[in-house]
DNA sequence: GTCTATATGCGGATAGAC
DNA sequence: GTCTATCCGCATATAGAC
């Protein structure tokens, strides 16, 4: 592994630990054990760090964002979706923890996460229709319009809410989905509700 | 209005609006003219402000999470309930936007804030079996537990979530309620479904 | 109570030797 | 590529005059 991904890898464990405005330059140096002047031959400033985390997840996002090749054809394609949609969340947590020192600092990032935000909702919205298509939920376009968003909502959020949860409760990946798929529950048909049944065993019990 | 009152209303502006970690100490006093000099003869360091806007928000809030006197009877209690929570939420966005920065700089109130969310969530849950006694509502008592989660996510990420949607979109504490009681509307009785078709009209078209 | 002036400390950035 | 040493700037904290 070289130097400049062991960088950009530990920079990412400590952002998403910490939040990125409480990591300062040199704590990355002291994390990797190495000056900081090593660190800053390979990356001039912070936001550069931060900028190509960005695009890493920006890139990765793509693929899942696209959604499935086909359309959905039962509830539990659409929690694979989302699942992971929360896993790769998860993996960059540190964008959507404190958001506003991120804007304050990389004006541009706002603009772009803005653009993916408006993206994703679209393709929520495009996938409760193909459910609904399927035959496997009955609602109409208010109520994914409210779906939609708030899964987007969830998604975005999730992880910092968790920090004024109970440390006890199981706040994961999985368990994001199941909060997310249990909105869609009394749309379902039900058939398609036993699948919720199973996950709030798994996460929930 | 005395000095000190200016200086918390100016603060509390100021940190709602570019949140606490980018507002630095002196740029409150450049904001009401007076110098840095004079700023710290009143609060000798920014978390003290920090600290009584906290508590006032805690001991506003404490009305309105004891919730309504009588137990719930319609939905549009439920609705003037989360419109007032909204609102103080809204009041002292700060705490909500840049969990991080907050809880790193104030450790002590990370469990004041967890302890207020428990609350919180009890409440929402208190409310939604109320409603469902009235006969408005038709849940059992997992749907209420993914309910008040939902509701309490909401209540603490929307403002937050507000700044990576279009500029375009309203997003005040009315249209956050809206937003809240959708989520009940699939579990609602036939006739309390209508305020919300009232709400939607309000604050969507 | 309000001001000006100044000190302190840290994060960020640079220069230059090895 | 990696190090040590240093500089700059900003937010914070203090001192003391009016």
């Amino acid at each position: 592994m070289t130097t400049r991904e062991r960088i950009l890898q530990a920079s990412l464990a400590l952002f998403n630990a910490e939040g990125v405005a409480n990591v300062p330059f040199n704590r990355i140096a002291t994390e990797l054990g190495m000056s900081q002047g090593n660190l800053h031959y390979h990356f001039k400033r912070k936001e550069e760090i931060v900028d190509w985390l960005w695009r890493r997840f920006e890139r990765e996002s793509e693929p899942i964002l696209a959604g499935p090749a086909a359309p959905l054809a039962s509830t539990d394609d659409l929690w694979l979706f989302l699942h992971l949609g929360f896993e790769k969340i998860h993996d960059y947590r540190f964008i959507y923890r404190d958001i506003d020192s991120l804007f304050a600092t990389f004006p541009l990032l706002g603009t772009r996460l803005r653009a993916l935000t408006a993206q994703s909702v679209a393709t929520l919205r495009r996938l409760c229709e193909e459910l609904v298509a399927a035959g496997c939920m009955n609602a109409n376009d208010d109520d994914i319009e409210v779906l939609a968003m708030q899964m987007m909502l969830t998604a975005t959020c999730w992880f910092s809410f968790a920090r004024v949860l109970p440390e006890s409760e199981d706040t994961g990946p999985g368990r994001a989905a199941y909060q997310v798929l249990s909105l869609l529950a009394p749309y379902l048909a039900n058939d398609e509700r036993v699948y919720i049944e199973y996950l709030r065993r798994k996460y929930i019990d």
